[in-house]
DNA sequence: ATGAAAGCGCTAACAG
DNA sequence: CTGTTAGCGCTTTCAT
């Protein structure tokens, strides 16, 4: 900021009344004579006045903004966090329903040691009210440096130690079993999957639920190749399983993006999809749609998962200081395109 | 944040000094005796001391922190960030130089007209130092909102309207002739353009230098089909293109998405790349490298770009109120790799 | 319904 | 080299 403000103060002078006069009718305080609220609304108009956010938050203890925290680490994080269409919904689940609240939604990004370092330092010296945060770590350690911080923090999935922290997270091996359940339903007999990092919760449980939807109805355990949810490490795996088992007529991928890598190998390969191979994603993103051919793909409600996040925080910011932390489990949805 | 936290007071007391020592030592002010400044240092480690960020900023009128806009509308505005690399490798760039100074650069989407009114309370209260915003509308208001509320600014590309405000740009001509020039070279003859939005001034500039390069080399004026940046807008503007001139054997796109929507579509269609239709991206984004076929394009060294971005921000926010704004114009460059 | 006054936690002169 | 003292601009009792 810049120039000399003007501060309630001048504000107060201009209407000949009091600075605790101008605070009210600011703060939309009632017991504030109508005539009275009119003088100061146009000194205000006259002098400009923007209240000053560090003196409020100074005495109010609250800063009115909420920091979303994606965390996670390695080459190009922030690459691929934009390139993958799953993160803006969870900003924009998030900013719906914060923006609705008149708070101020601010995207973080922990993608080394020090950057962590000044993330928790931002929230923790009081620059937001808490913290919303999307990892894809499985040690992370933000959430609990948050918790030791005293940070009201909410989680997108359920950490990999067991913190006393509120999260949403979604039913993964029921998504699983959908996208098991279908490729046999479609008459698929050699299925393979390409599974997220299975040091992830969510990357064991969708593979552990698409497996038991093939051993139940009598399969044999599934070849796997392990992506780490980029494009890239789809197209990898998917080249891995066309060489172990070039029969392979079914693939269950663990998010969309590597559904289209896989999908562009197989094609490579002459595989006509899902003729060939059938080919089922996960989580619904916008890749899902803009893929060709068009992922049939099991659906991640994400943008409602992280709207609830933002009613959650918004509780623990208010509410008691005692209270208990909250599970919201979600369940997916098979959605079914052309890929399978 | 929470329980009573330590304050100042507090370490002072516990270290048997006064206030203004422990303050000198957390700011790393010379002039305190060694062996006071271990005394200060334990009795910050004892008590868990951490500064409070509003007290600080009401008397240094600094935040440290630095707003990062991406500023335009539409549905789906902040899916469609999420959905280009370009604006991660702005992040990307801009994080990079403000990390390194210890600044907290904060990611803010003004997608909506309320929402573009609660980013410019955010800055202007003084939650920020100043603004680096990247505006994908030509009628963006946010940079005079900025301006009028005396909020630091710098821009990526240069606005619409004059306004006295720094910025970076790339020579889009340059960018657009090097496209054209690359497909004539290659033996090229019935050449059309996928463009930016024509209200943008890149979108014109890009499609103005491809026309001179084809001009130039005694070609007619090129068809063009308008796009959006998006996938889908490339893949219709292909396939509109390819209706009117079935015959078209070389393509350039104004951004590497369309580009890639293009790509899905003459795939479609039967068409081989780069055989019978040679694509040119731009940007030399991620997605030219996924792309399939991978993407000859024009390199926009965005990261540079947008570091360029933090530093002359830095420079303002330091430095005198009355600095000129600066234009600072990048090259562009042609990557070759399998599309053209 | 309005005003006076006391801080919120910190930095920055200014003394000593 | 260290301590004392003013505020920064705002909200919030507490009187009136």
């Amino acid at each position: 900021m810049n120039r000399q403000a003007p501060t309630l103060e001048d504000v107060a002078r201009e209407a000949g009344v009091s600075r605790a006069t101008v605070s009210r009718v600011v703060n939309g305080v009632r017991n504030v004579d109508p005539s009275i609220q009119d003088l100061v609304r146009s000194a205000i108009e006259r002098t400009g006045y923007t209240p000053n956010r560090a003196a409020r938050t100074l005495v109010t203890r609250r800063t009115g903004t909420v920091a979303l925290i994606v965390s996670g680490a390695g080459d190009a994080f922030v690459g691929r966090v934009f390139a993958d269409p799953f993160f803006g919904r969870v900003v924009n689940g998030a900013m719906g329903y914060l923006r609705a609240r008149a708070m101020q939604p601010v995207l973080l990004f922990a993608e080394s040691e020090p950057a962590r370092k000044q993330v928790v330092d931002y929230v923790r010296q009081g620059s937001a009210d808490g913290a919303l945060v999307v990892s894809v770590r499985p040690d992370d350690p933000l959430p609990e440096l948050l918790l030791a911080a005293h940070v009201p923090t909410v989680l997108f999935a359920r950490p990999a130690r067991k913190v006393p922290v509120s999260c949403v997270d979604l039913d993964h091996a029921a998504g699983g079993r959908l996208a098991g359940e279908h490729l046999l339903a479609r008459g698929c007999r050699r299925i393979a999957a390409i599974s997220a990092p299975l040091e992830l919760r969510a990357g064991r449980e969708r593979l552990a639920g698409f497996r038991d939807a093939l051993t139940r109805a009598g399969h044999d355990t599934p070849p796997v190749a392990e992506g780490v949810f980029t494009l890239d490490s789809g197209a990898t795996a998917m080249t891995t399983l066309l060489r172990e088992h070039p029969d392979v007529d079914g693939v269950f991928a663990a998010n969309d993006l590597m559904a289209q890598g896989a999908c562009q190998v197989l094609r490579e390969h002459g595989r006509r999809i899902p003729h060939d191979v059938a080919v089922v994603g996960f989580d619904d993103s916008s890749i899902a749609v803009t893929c060709r051919p068009p992922l049939t793909t099991v659906r991640q409600p994400v943008e409602d998962m992280a709207a609830a996040m933002a009613r959650l925080l918004g509780e623990q910011v208010q509410g008691a200081r005692t209270a208990e932390p909250h599970v919201l489990l979600f369940e997916p949805e098979l959605v079914v395109r052309d890929s399978a």
